[in-house]
DNA sequence: TTACTTTATTGACACCGTGTCGTTAGGTAT
DNA sequence: ATACCTAACGACACGGTGTCAATAAAGTAA
């Protein structure tokens, strides 16, 4: 791939890109004309349509480079599939330590949901790697009580609603500490003395 | 309250919203016009401005009716709150049920998120559910191991993932089975032989 | 039935955001 | 410095919005 790209426009896309953020902690999404976007970048509206279809698609390039690098963060490596159930596990903090990093897009996005769709490309990620660690259950002889899928529904959801409660709670916990939750929540339960069990 | 109610108004108002649902199924909700609602509806557009300022008034009214409708059938009675665990709740059942009751707009709103601030209303409801059962907990002596708020926020959104991802493929099983795969993850897991405990 | 009230219809209007052009101005690479 | 891109600008037609005044139709009360 020859991806030269001209400084230029490298910069006026950058510079639609933070106004779109910009309003977009202002306002919701579907309030935001390509007007306002134009009139915030200090850039003309013809510009604008010069580099996107529409305002969906700016959206779309600012959200398609943030997932591709989340997903990166949440790779598996090899040796993490076999994992301590006493410490936290690695991919949470991973995770979380990236949420950090890009706050202003992540509380944009899924604290204030400014976005809807866009908690659902972050909830496949996580189900992929839900998945991944079920299957790892499977082949360690591990069964399920409840039919698997309802099972990979039920902890994607409940690993990615907490995530959003620590976004919308502003990120009261360090990424360890949370990452441990999670990963207690999910073995041993939230109890210390299960009444459930035995 | 004199809530004599002019059914030429009853009528207009229930076509309009019959056009908006319909509408729904097709195309997403900010692709819907004024214009569209009442072309389908077959009453003029400016009926619809007699009767609501924009588009969003007449949805919110539509959800509005339909939560208080929800809420009161998870109301908790009195002798719902010790139930035998090994029983699939009530109020899950209830739950399960309404949404087959009313399930093209379940569809509409949950299951094709076409308007995602209505999950942020279910979910509210569902929270609501949660955090009775867990002060009923703590009542009881059983104490979190991780913090409640977090506890929470986990299986609330649990609970919500399961009945969105139950919607989106098309309610595979009866209220009374899902109720119990709730019942069974959230008190004592997924799994038949849990590795991590013992 | 009659008279009165409320609601629905119709066509028209100004306003705003969109998407597209052709032209002019200003960076960029060689 | 030259030729080549790209940005800026003003203008345009189009479509959705929200409102209005005049008229027709339907419900209400005596």
């Amino acid at each position: 791939m020859s991806t030269k790209v001209d400084p230029r426009v490298q910069r006026t896309k950058a510079m639609f890109q933070e106004a779109l953020l910009a309003l977009l902690e202002e306002k919701d999404y579907k309030k935001i004309t390509v007007r306002e976007i134009s009139e915030r970048s200090r850039l003309n509206r013809a510009t604008f349509y010069l580099h996107y279809y529409d305002k969906e698609q700016l959206l779309e390039q600012l959200m398609d480079e943030a997932l591709a690098d989340l997903r990166k963060s949440v790779q598996v490596n090899d040796y993490e599939y076999k994992y301590d159930s006493d410490n936290p596990h690695p991919i949470f903090v991973r995770l979380f330590e990236k949420m950090i990093e890009r706050n202003q897009f992540y509380q944009i996005m899924l604290a204030h949901e400014k976005v809807p769709y866009f908690i659902d490309s972050v909830k496949r990620i996580i189900e992929t790697f839900v998945r991944e660690g079920a299957q790892y259950m499977i082949n360690d002889q591990h069964i399920f009580k409840v039919p698997m899928e309802i099972s990979i529904a039920y902890i994607t959801s409940a690993y990615l609603g907490v995530i959003i409660w620590w976004l919308k709670n502003d990120m009261p916990h360090t990424p360890t500490y949370m990452a441990k939750q999670l990963t207690t929540m999910s073995t041993v339960g939230p109890m210390v003395d299960n009444p459930y069990l035995r």
